[in-house]
DNA sequence: ATCGAACCTCCAAT
DNA sequence: AATTGGAGGTTCG
């Protein structure tokens, strides 16, 4: 399947920006395999096009993929409504047409609240642990794979198992808000008609979920642009690219406001380029 | 309200 | 070879 982008698009850039943990590259290192909503995709890029093969047919295709990708973010103009600044244009220039994903809210709650004092690979394999130990086994024309496990999946492993795969401290978080979702029977889906600020009060509920982590929810899987996840490398961005000297003592959430109100509606974005940018220096 | 320490676990660096 | 420090944060005192 063939989807074309009308603004620029980095598929490299994009699943391997540290926002998602379920994509790796093939021996042939131009195909990227992920798992989305329980579907194995396979997908290459050109110059003008991107190529997506689904594992097996269900009701992820291709609607459903250019959402995930967020295909129909203009670029340019979210580029245009921060480069203001040399540092965000280097940033800019550097990882051009890396996008914001939309992700399955939980799936992204899940692997953030994973992401406290944790790095990169260990989230990832924390994600497979969970998906092969209690997400459900699905078999397609590439073999067989497991699926990011449901509320339900997570609360019957329970907190011990979650425990017993290398959750550490983070198991007993990740089983309560399980919990938590079974009992009030919510689809943190739901979530994305509300308010930036009503979404970010509700995911603050949760156990193990701070400012950072609601932050990352809200911009990578709930449509809110502007939320801005403030981590230590975006903290360092912050105080040597843009704030004067005695930042020290802002609190975490007092440097997101300042970021949102200095890049405006698209300031997750901003984020993304920026975190990018730092993190491969 | 604010601030530092503690937290599971895995590894890379002593 | 054993030990320490730190990793995209949050909670608890």
């Amino acid at each position: 399947m063939v989807l074309i982008s009308k603004f620029p698009y980095s598929i490299t850039e994009t699943l391997y920006s540290g926002q998602a943990f379920r994509w790796k590259k093939l021996e042939n290192p131009s195909v990227n395999e992920g798992i989305v909503e329980g579907t194995r995709i396979r997908v290459t890029q050109d110059e003008e096009k991107i190529y997506c093969e689904f594992g097996n047919s269900t009701a992820f295709g291709e609607d459903a993929m250019g959402k995930y990708l967020r295909l129909e973010d203009d670029l340019s103009l979210i580029y245009s409504e921060m480069s203001i600044d040399d540092y965000f244009n280097q940033a800019q220039k550097q990882y051009n047409g890396l996008h914001i994903l939309r992700q399955d809210p939980w799936e992204c709650l899940v692997t953030f609240i994973c992401s406290a004092n944790n790095n990169i690979p260990r989230i990832k394999s924390l994600v497979t642990a969970m998906s092969e130990n209690c997400g459900q086994k699905i078999i397609d024309q590439f073999g067989e794979f497991h699926a990011f496990p449901t509320p339900g999946e997570i609360f019957q492993f329970g907190e011990d198992g979650l425990r017993g795969i290398g959750l550490g401290f983070r198991a007993k978080y990740v089983a309560k808000a399980a919990s938590m979702l079974v009992e009030e029977e919510t689809d943190l889906k739901y979530y994305r008609s509300l308010s930036y600020e009503e979404a970010l009060e509700k995911l603050i509920r949760f156990p193990g979920v701070g400012d950072k982590v609601a932050n990352c929810v809200l911009l990578f899987s709930m449509d809110k642009l502007q939320a801005f996840p403030v981590d230590v490398w975006i903290k360092r961005v912050l105080r040597e690219n843009y704030l004067e000297g005695n930042s020290e003592n802002i609190p975490d959430n007092g440097l997101r406001v300042w970021a949102q109100n200095h890049f405006g509606r698209f300031a997750g974005y901003a984020n993304q380029y920026l975190f990018h940018k730092k993190r491969l220096t």
